[in-house]
DNA sequence: ACACTATGTTTACGGTGCTAACACAGCATA
DNA sequence: TATGCTGTGTTAGCACCGTAAACATAGTGT
């Protein structure tokens, strides 16, 4: 069986085409419902519940999902940074991601993650360990904590930024433009 | 009539007081709706419609409410800041603000707003530049537009992720200090 | 006095998340 | 082979939501 459909009463693999098929829907802009889901999957309304106690755990692996992916872009892209500049297109390349998958990085941010131990905290969480290394690598001897958290939350603030409308720019290559120059004037400012 | 009920068949003030019930039941923390700010404002479920087109029309009047006290919060605070130790204080202040009206905030920027020249958009814009001035006047020789992104960028960034919850502290002052950290760090790089 | 307009009401529709009770299928064990 | 347990899906039904259409009421200007 594995993955494909089953011909019957039962699906086989609902819990992973409930998954692919809301990931669809978010990234196709619909707006996404588990009822919706659920239609588009081709079963009952309430087959879903079988698999995720409700809309919010549903979300919850959606972001999952989305965290792994931004991990992968961020240090597939061009290894760990060892520079300023390149730390700039860590912040790039956040930003855009975030632009590239709006409602899934909604998704990933939007509320609060209240389960403490649920898989999307340590997601959340890798993710910092990341940029808190990548800070530490090119600044060993500044505080590397206070640094990640500058670097997370200048890249995250932009994205939210633009994600929202509430910095405007024409092209993507415009919004690298500007995220690589705010980073660098930042970093700049005291010397 | 003014401000209070009326005793009948038209309300008064409709308008007014359904802004300021949604206002509470958001920072109350109960899930908002038009038909529950309409219950609770004593009137029937569909009145809200003659004073909002519809739910995000209410939502963007909390916003533009929400834009005003925090540009107050901001300025009144301490005046402009003059130095690189006031802006950080700013971004505590705006910091403080996102986790004093978690939901506020959301609504002010959870969704992009894509009416281009309504209230909301100016409000934010106002926020904008008194950034924008702000980092102008410490650093006058600098590209004041990317460092105000980056100003804007970092509070706005720490902010979401407190909020979150995927950056964690103990306390506020906890909060306050690794934003004053996190800018400090950052800013200081360069040098 | 009369129409007009603004404001509030009633009714209705389709959508939502979620629960409870039921139906079907496969597996384990006797 | 028969029995029943467990996992998975279905149906029915609840309370709520946003929204539109038709109606009712009052105050305002002519």
């Amino acid at each position: 069986m594995s993955t494909s459909e089953k011909s019957g009463y039962h699906h086989g693999d609902l819990r992973a085409a409930l998954l692919s098929t809301a990931m669809e829907m978010l990234e196709g802009g619909e707006p996404f419902s588990l009822r919706a889901v659920a239609r588009r999957a081709g079963v009952s309304p309430t087959a879903p519940y079988r698999h995720f106690k409700d809309r919010d755990a549903l979300e919850s692996a959606l972001a999952v999902e989305g965290f792994r992916d931004l991990l992968a872009d961020l240090d597939d892209e061009r290894g760990l940074p060892a520079s300023l500049p390149d730390l700039a297109e860590f912040a790039v390349a956040y930003v855009a991601f975030a632009l590239r998958r709006p409602a899934l990085f909604r998704v990933m941010f939007g509320k609060p993650c209240d389960d403490a131990d649920d898989e999307r905290v340590k997601a959340a969480d890798a993710l910092h360990e990341l940029l808190a290394d990548a800070l530490d690598r090119v600044f060993p001897h500044a505080d590397a904590t206070a640094l990640a958290s500058a670097g997370w939350g200048l890249a995250h603030g932009l994205a939210c930024l633009y994600l929202d409308g509430k910095m405007h720019a024409t092209s993507d290559e415009e919004v690298a433009a500007r995220v690589r120059g705010a980073f660098l004037a930042i970093t700049s400012v005291g010397s």
